[in-house]
DNA sequence: AAGTAAATGCTACAATGTTGCATATTTATT
DNA sequence: AATAAATATGCAACATTGTAGCATTTACTT
């Protein structure tokens, strides 16, 4: 286990950001450390009954806005957070990474280190963000669905 | 003005559909059809006021069911609709295009005809949809801004 | 023209987004 | 270590959107 030592990498993080150090933040931030996909906001909120709604959602866009998280939404239009990889937390977003959203358990996937194409804009369109979604079946799923029905 | 031509067309895309030709129907249809970019609901409901919420909300998903249109979300995670190229109404749902999410009028810009790259996906993920996002300024307030900043 | 299937409009409620404000907590300062 | 200043939380309240049931109306079939 390694909780404590989150505790302090997110402890500085939180610094780094000039948002105080509180119970809530430590707790949003470990909860989507430990996955490794996108967490919706009603998930955040079933296990952490005991975190306000309004403040749980002001965590979330202060994370936000700071880059320590980003946002997408899923297939249902809910919103869904993610911790920013390294090269996000920089000032440039780096935002440019691949949403793979599985139709089954809903959940979305970061898969980073995507080599996205040349954009072939029409006239007049300036891009400052990419972000390519992807529907389908994740791993896990998929391996259910084998042994269910093969 | 081609609206009873519009009209028509719609009639019978409707019908094609196996979707009774109703009054608020082919509104919302030919509403989508004047503008070259997604439409809120909230937008939608602007305009129709007349039309219930309720009307609205199943005229949309039964649409979208059907392939007549298709949803995505803008940067406020608000469901935007757009009429489907002529391309997707078959049956294989040819979704693949272009979003591009205008960050000062929020418009969503379906750009078909795009290429997409060939995706790298880790082991195990199947991919069934792919769309490309794009966040920037659009073609209409690069101009403004030209003429206000420059 | 009449019957049947389907759509609309209404109502109502659930989920989520959003804000104001009093209280509590963190961090800077002494 | 104690205190002040700044900020975050929790609570309450309201706005917006998603969603469903049901009675009435409308569109298509024969």
């Amino acid at each position: 286990m390694n909780a404590n030592k989150n505790k302090y990498q997110f402890g500085d993080l939180l610094a780094r950001h000039h948002l105080k150090k509180t119970e809530p933040r430590l707790r949003v931030l470990s909860m989507l450390a430990s996955k490794n996909f996108a967490t919706s906001q009603p998930d955040l909120e079933d296990v952490m009954l005991d975190i306000d709604r309004g403040t749980l959602y002001r965590i979330l866009n202060a994370f936000e806005e700071k880059g320590i998280i980003h946002k997408v939404f899923d297939l249902n239009g809910t919103a869904n957070y993610a911790l920013c990889k390294s090269s996000c937390e920089e000032n440039h977003h780096h935002d440019e990474h691949l949403h793979f959203n599985c139709v089954v358990c809903n959940n979305v996937y970061c898969l980073d280190d995507l080599d996205l194409p040349a954009l072939n804009l029409p006239a007049g369109f300036q891009p400052m963000n990419l972000s390519l979604s992807a529907t389908g079946i994740c791993p896990k799923c998929g391996k259910k669905s084998d042994i269910t029905e093969n």
